[in-house]
DNA sequence: TCAACATATTAGAGCGCTCTAATTCAGAAG
DNA sequence: CTTCTGAATTAGAGCGCTCTAATATGTTGA
């Protein structure tokens, strides 16, 4: 490995001062045209690239966001990380990334990785960490949550509203005629909770009987919910999963039942993954902004960092409703086909 | 944000000098136990922890390895990445993630933010680089190659066998006494090149006509190309996809126009993403070993940079077939149900 | 007791950069 | 031809750490 060229040698080759091609490399307004062409021209003969760790460690500032994606398996958060990059990207901002794998140990671990990187700001998407570690963590440097809560005032949050996202899945179904609404909850994720509390009130807005099957996000778990519909031998017409996942299960145990969807029975998913778009499953779902969260959240760590802001930001986004073909209307009791 | 405490501080605080807590950071064993542990108490009372890109510059080491991951919405690279980041911290180095989003543009600027880190190595994974790109990356660190081909004799390459996995599904086809089996190709990718020639290969010493359209690695994509099968009116028994998605699109069309999975036609995917196990999918299918993949990348790299090798590493790793609910012996042909 | 040696500790330079303050340089004004 | 002014350039200290070489400290053998 040949050792890269420093600053110094750049300085040499165009036969000016360290301090000048510092500034020819922050692009400072007050270099001459002239001198500033032949340092161009001489970091690019030596193939030179600024060194971004002495650059942080001199100036004492970082343009680095760290964010610690908690699944990197779960294709949501890819969007998020998008949305960030760019909003970040936009104003001068890189991102690095780290996972943690959904374990509270290796989140630990992750985030002071991350930390020890002396970052601008941190992101942490959906984090299974104790709050108190997100509070130590805050103490460093400004910390953003995406997809989950906190009462914390020097963290901000960016969440989507699931409680309007599990209630657009009901107005949709009522619009269509249902009356038999069953939610297939997500279990305990902070997530779940929100949808489940949006789907209660919806019905109750509807005065409809509303009916709650303890759930998880796997298809697994949306099969074995329908399952137990089926033992319990009265099929409402319609299903609100607590994700795409679950909702996929839940189609397929319905199908091997004989039911058709949406023929008998309707569903709707949560979050409207890649999957949800496939042809052939073609689910009608809600539809997070990841972009929009992501952006936010990069907007939000800015602020923070430029002192624009102290007070806590708590953004909530708005879901969508986004029709495929899971869902239609009813099937006319007693006269099935 | 109150300033981080430095090396300097937890020496005065200790009461020693600023070398000897450099050592006790680094576990030096050159250190009397009793200052160690004063050190240590120190530290702890003053919540230091070490400033990694101090470090990294006073050092000229680092113990960064760079991950640029092409698409973050693949799952596959995600677990790729797990066992990078698994086999990396096991020998004292951590993992940066980068992402291009596919284009070579944004990729190049990616690669330079990570380059720019000075990190102790870089895998690319399934890059679409330049290759000119790639050497000179090469020239200022170790790199290895994930998913991709290269001949630079200073890159290193991990490689799924991907000749080895189409034949596999041909084998597995022919075993169950398919003859007429159409391979639906994955268009330009490095991928879909090694994939079709396993399939050629394979037909030819079965002695059976090969086939192949030439379609890609989306399900749309699948579902045209059973679409321009219908039209030709000569529906085989068996179809061996470019991937996963292309499969479930080819399924979804098949089905669409009457025919059933597996007992009219059969199907086999490539990769064995998280999609193929779905109850609802149940796709049978070739799996790369990912996390094997990812190991074997750290490994390169790390031998790379400890100088324990400096011929090129060219691994080829053997993938397996997943047998599930789409492939079955070929419906008696004649006497159609 | 003291040289001789091993071991523990520290001073101080330097990694590649930024930043402040000082210096140089033009050109305008007197 | 000075003097002044503002702009362009540079010297030099220092960011938080590591590393080499030098120094301090302790142990042992004669």
């Amino acid at each position: 490995m040949p050792a890269r060229p420093t600053m110094d040698d750049v300085a040499r080759h165009a036969g000016v001062s360290r301090a000048l091609v510092s500034l020819v490399m922050r692009d400072s307004p007050k270099v001459a045209p002239a001198r500033r062409a032949a340092v161009l021209r001489a970091a690019e003969e030596l193939g030179y690239s600024p060194h971004v760790l002495a650059r942080a460690l001199a100036s004492r500032t970082s343009t680095v966001l760290g964010v610690l994606v908690s699944d990197l398996r779960n294709a949501f958060f890819a969007e998020v990380v998008e949305g960030l990059d760019a909003a970040a990207r936009a104003v001068g901002f890189e991102v690095v990334l780290n996972t943690g794998g959904r374990k509270p140990a290796r989140e630990r671990e992750a985030l002071d990785r991350l930390l020890s990187f002396r970052p601008a700001g941190i992101a942490l998407l959906s984090p299974v960490l104790p709050s108190g570690a997100i509070g130590k963590a805050a103490e460093s440097c400004p910390v953003v949550l995406v997809s989950r809560g906190s009462r914390l005032s020097n963290v901000d949050t960016v969440n989507d509203d699931g409680e309007a996202g599990a209630a657009l899945a009901v107005h949709h179904l009522v619009r269509l005629g249902h009356t038999e609404i069953v939610h297939l909850d997500g279990g305990g994720g902070a997530n779940s909770t929100s949808r489940r509390r949006g789907y209660l009130a919806a019905m109750r807005e509807h005065e409809l009987r509303p009916k709650v099957i303890r759930s998880e996000h796997t298809d697994e778990a949306g099969a074995k919910a329908v399952a137990e519909l089926l033992r319990g031998n009265e099929m409402p017409t319609a299903l609100v999963a607590g994700n795409d996942f679950n909702a996929i299960g839940a189609i397929s145990a319905l199908e091997d039942a004989g039911y058709r969807v949406p023929a008998d029975v309707s569903v709707v998913g949560y979050d409207n993954t890649s999957l949800a778009a496939l042809r052939h499953v073609s689910l009608t779902t809600i539809d997070q902004p990841r972009m929009e969260l992501g952006r936010l959240a990069a907007t939000a760590l800015v602020e923070r960092i430029r002192g624009e802001r102290t007070a806590a930001a708590r953004h909530l986004l708005n879901p969508e409703l986004v029709i495929r073909d899971t869902t239609a209307g009813p099937r006319t009791k007693g006269r099935e086909t």
